[in-house]
DNA sequence: CAAATCATGTAATGTGTTACATGATTCG
DNA sequence: CGAATCATGTAACACATTACATGATTTG
């Protein structure tokens, strides 16, 4: 449950509670979880039975109460070797790719058609992922500025690898519709 | 559930059983199920009762009895809707990209380590497509020769999109690593 | 005043994987 | 003779999403 890392990453940087971390989560497309709160505070409540965490209640008044986490020792620890284990290859889920599969059942201009919208849903989808890297890279978020020159040049790395992917599915479907036999 | 459509499409090409199925999806990476028997089997079940397709019981002595599925006229006709239904945007799920958001806490070896370890591993990955798309134009599996000219370019297209995907993965990693800064 | 945000969580359901279970046959 | 293949399926668990539930505050 590589969830649990993703959020000890986070609080490595700063403490943080479940609605932080929620909102973390749904803004980050690499961060592939949906943002949900059932895992997120399923996974903090085993986080702090694990002594990964330390749970610090601050009471407002008016305003419900935050549970603030904060990372500890062991929590770092189980970090730091989580992020030396290899990863398994990057999984590519494309929805498209299976309907191509069987698009020989479409009338072409039922063929065209899908691969017009896909393409727009794709567009809108990369320009997304722009702004979002511009709002990141204003500052915005709560962890959000490097605190070395190998950080700041990962992460780099890590925003051209997605961007570029995108790109690369967009050059494609634009290739492969212009070279569409008719019949 | 989209798993009952990939079923249908091959059904489409040729009647096949719950064993047939379970190899097909267990050789194709692109169909990206694990190809476990529970959710084959039940979709099958499921897609009988839907009258999607046809049961029929090939008793053969001595071995075990085979069951195997035909779509019928309603089941061509859901999944040729389905097949003009938008898809969403391919899922990246990359568990090196988490990685790197935190791998400052690893020292410069550790991290090169890693990064070879799974370059690695893609390699490797990579390898085994090209060996797995040789195959299928080679024509060994069940469903494997086109039936049009479109159906081949399409086919053809969708493997050029999963290689190229993960050579772009390839060169990014490399570049990566003569890239980084030592501190 | 309605809608969104803050902040927590539960319930129900859906999807996906591993392991278990059976029993015959074929191949090395 | 042991392992793999043929062929079916169940059970247990892990992971993920949507919807529900509450209740106060802020913003348009």
């Amino acid at each position: 449950m590589s969830i649990k890392y993703a959020i000890l990453g986070f609080l490595n940087w700063t403490p943080l509670s479940g609605y932080d971390l929620k909102k973390l989560f749904a803004e980050s497309a690499i961060l592939y979880w949906s943002g949900n709160n059932n895992q997120i505070y399923r996974a903090l409540v085993e986080l702090h039975q694990e002594n990964r965490v330390t749970q610090d209640v601050a009471y407002q008044s008016d305003k419900p109460p935050r549970k603030v986490y904060t990372i500890t020792d062991q929590g770092r620890a189980d970090l730091r070797q989580w992020l030396q284990a290899t990863p398994e290859v990057t999984q590519i889920r494309s929805g498209l790719l299976i309907q191509l599969l069987w698009a020989d059942l479409l009338a072409p201009a039922e063929l065209d058609e899908l691969l017009a919208r896909y393409e727009d849903e794709l567009r809108v989808y990369h320009l997304m992922l722009q702004e979002q890297s511009r709002r990141d890279q204003a500052g915005q978020t709560a962890v959000s500025t490097p605190r070395t020159p190998r950080e700041a040049y990962l992460w780099a790395q890590v925003t051209t690898f997605w961007t570029t992917s995108y790109e690369n599915e967009l050059a494609w479907i634009r290739q492969l519709r212009t070279n569409l036999p008719t019949a």
